[in-house]
DNA sequence: GCCAACGTTGGC
DNA sequence: GCCAACGTTGGC
């Protein structure tokens, strides 16, 4: 099965690159999405192997930092029945089954220089990119290999 | 802080 | 099933 591509979208303030670099063998598990269709992309799409775009979203500039590794692929998120969770979904204290998953990830490459959107908007190759599309809030994206291609040439990058 | 775009909820 | 109201996301 042929390696695939995603941007995973993180407010900073929440979880960023840095605090995955920190993290014990500078992987996380990737709780908190409750988005139907982000959950079927973890769900039914993303593979151990795959490549992650790391995003930061809502932040002074919005950018690419650095590269990520699918570890884990989905399993059932703990989060959505800790009534002490901000991921708590209130929803399933009637014995509906938990529908969301998380996957694991590992920081692989930092990027020295963080890509911005203002820089991906720069290149005509990328303008298809569904991050760039206005609106577009989905925070499991796929990512053409042509794309990642791309933005890894683009970046100055430090392997992990 | 503003607000457009989007997903979800709930009345009908 | 329709759709208005609402809450959230996230760029600007």
């Amino acid at each position: 099965m042929a390696k695939r591509y995603w941007l995973m979208k993180t407010e900073p303030t929440t979880f960023s690159f840095e605090d995955l670099m920190k993290a014990p063998k500078r992987t996380t598990s990737w709780e908190g999405v409750r988005n139907y269709q982000a959950r079927n992309l973890m769900r039914d799409e993303i593979k151990k192997g795959d490549s992650v775009l790391f995003y930061h979203s809502n932040t002074e500039i919005p950018s690419i930092v650095g590269i990520a590794e699918i570890v884990r692929e989905a399993y059932p998120d703990p989060f959505a029945l800790d009534a002490k969770s901000p991921y708590y979904d209130e929803t399933l204290n009637k014995g509906r089954e938990n529908p969301w998953v998380m996957v694991d990830l590992k920081a692989i490459a930092r990027f020295n220089t963080p890509i911005s959107r203002d820089d991906l908007k720069a290149q005509k190759s990328l303008s298809e990119m569904m991050v760039l599309r206005k609106g577009s809030r989905l925070s499991v994206q796929p990512v053409l290999d042509s794309e990642f291609k791309i933005i890894h040439s683009m970046s100055d990058l430090t392997s992990l």
